[in-house]
DNA sequence: TTGAAAGCGCTAACAC
DNA sequence: GTGTTAGCGCTTTCAA
């Protein structure tokens, strides 16, 4: 159906070789050129990658095993990457798994049956089974955003720092002379939770502060869960003065149930959202955040990607380690001004 | 490095024929199977889509051209077709254009060289130019969401009825007693926002009112522009008395903008909200709701491109529409009551 | 049921 | 610079 080299060498009277070179930025003669590019325009000729990519063995596919593709977090940072993988002519198979370890391990098989070149995974397992398969048969592996005990110093991972993020927020608040301070966590048992939550105890305990139980929840990363932490915050007999609530999501559904009872920011309580800074501009302007560089992350992913498969035998397993913002504005104010 | 069928044989002493029988799920003799079987753990053999996809001339991989993977709706749907695919041991490569005719062609030409068998296909460019290479090589395409006129009877679509989904919005708060009612689209000259204004309008006509251009707002279907839109049509001189908002992140976005302005639902305004029903659980109690099949629409799409490759000669184009739903809540009431 | 052999469309080593 | 050729790992006739 669809016309190969071989008919191209036909049209133009060129051998394969010639052909090959052209396609991939070899010097051939002008008139050749002219010959090859006029043959291609006649006969529609596309490249076939599938072949390229038996002859080369580099499938130049990447695959993408993330929990969940209903988060902003995560959407942003694929967005990114696939932005800058294709842009090197690397396709991006993205797989969700939501958040199954069962699925996460079959979406491991499928993308090496596909000869994936690498593989970038948001884990939901922790154990790191499901990467097992993978490292042995010596595929590349990025971890993002979450970390493997396991598999430190056996595979790379960009991440943020969770617990300087955390205590950043935390000391911010403390600083002002809170010392009630509510937290809003993800799910339980999840890397960035357990660290953001050390942060924030290690805040404290610096500060000389016992942490209470009841200022600690969990909303499990979504909006619904943001808002029902905060709900249940503001109505304890001793509220906090202070919320530091660690992700986007939440964040909005926390600010909506601030609003829903009618406390005030930062008059009747001081706030510290997280993330997605653009789109509250003019809905909750100068909301104190903690930001991560969600394009930044996308970015470093792709890159050391990359840089992993040019270089397969130097190269060495690292992490990188983004470091948050935090950006001021004005749902924070002084305990007792 | 990897094992091949090759090595089986060696091992096993079967031929390729044999082997390639059995991963297909052909008849072999218990004997050999066991062998087989035998052979592949201890080679850890795992074959090899990419050899397969030249000999059979199937990648099995579908092509998806997406606006944006920072929207609610559309990552749903992706999640939901991606699952039943893959379950079908198709790949899906999605391709982000960012909104951008120019990467849109982009990304079909890149994914035309990777032999995709088939395209799904948010429309970016209206006018379908950036198909126009993937229809002359015969390639099955999907639209979604988004009809293309020119290309209307050439390629199948999947698409909700949008026309009637604003109707039923709008003449529920007409039934109420509504006169003046406010309307939030997304962005001008989309296929969906031209839709449901055609919906408001004809539903307004039916009724014997005149629309009012001012109460017509265009919030780019994100949470900031719907979030601006209700801003400014409650602060009309004569605001409506109802609104009706096309999608859930302007609808999250408007509902803010009331709670700010101390607006309340429905006391002081009815309204009718999109999509995303789960969310809002805890959040908006009982909004009154248009609801997207959004997963209906994925497994649409799935299983029409599913068709579509199985019967690539007698299958002929169709556009498949999903109807909305009317979620009847609490957030509407009668005019005067 | 099984084996031998051809070939999918491309790249790259080699010879010219 | 260009042409010839072998072969990537698989499927699939065709014979046995």
């Amino acid at each position: 159906m669809a016309a190969t080299m071989k008919d191209l060498a036909r049209e133009t009277g060129l051998g394969l070789a010639t052909l090959s070179k052209y396609f991939n930025g070899g010097t051939v003669r002008d008139k050749n050129r002219l010959l090859i590019e006029a043959a291609v325009k006649k006969l529609h000729y596309v490249p076939n990658e599938v072949a390229r990519s038996l002859k080369t063995q580099q499938s130049r596919v990447i695959g993408v095993i993330i929990p969940e593709l209903s988060n902003a977090f995560i959407t942003s940072i694929i967005s990114s990457m696939e932005d800058i993988l294709r842009r090197h002519d690397y396709a991006v198979i993205v797989c969700d798994c939501r958040s199954d370890p069962k699925r996460e391990k079959e979406a491991v098989e499928f993308l090496m049956h596909r000869r994936v070149d690498g593989l970038i995974n948001m884990a939901t397992d922790a154990t790191g089974d499901h990467l097992k398969a993978a490292l042995e048969a010596n595929i590349p592996i990025l971890l993002v955003d979450r970390l493997i005990n396991s598999l430190r110093s056996r595979v790379s991972a960009v991440i943020i720092d969770n617990v300087y993020a955390s205590g950043q927020a935390v000391h911010k608040l403390l600083d002002l002379g809170h010392r009630k301070i509510g937290l809003v966590l993800g799910s339980q048992h999840l890397y960035t939770t357990d660290a953001r939550l050390t942060g924030y105890l290690s805040a404290l305990r610096d500060a000389g502060i016992t942490p209470d139980d009841r200022y600690i929840r969990y909303g499990d990363y979504t909006m619904d869960g943001g808002y029902q932490a905060v709900q249940e915050l503001v109505k304890l007999d001793d509220p906090p003065t202070a919320l530091f609530i660690t992700n986007f999501e939440m964040t909005l559904g926390g600010m909506l149930a601030l609003q829903q009872n009618g406390i005030e920011v930062p008059k009747d309580l001081s706030v510290i959202g997280f993330d997605k800074l653009e789109l509250f501009g003019g809905i909750f302007p100068d909301l104190t955040l903690i930001r991560q560089p969600q394009l930044g992350i996308g970015r470093e992913c792709a890159n050391l990607m990359l840089d992993m498969l040019s270089n397969r035998e130097s190269y060495s397993p690292r992490i990188v380690t983004l470091t948050t913002e935090l950006t001021e504005g004005s749902s924070v104010r002084p305990l007792n001004p």
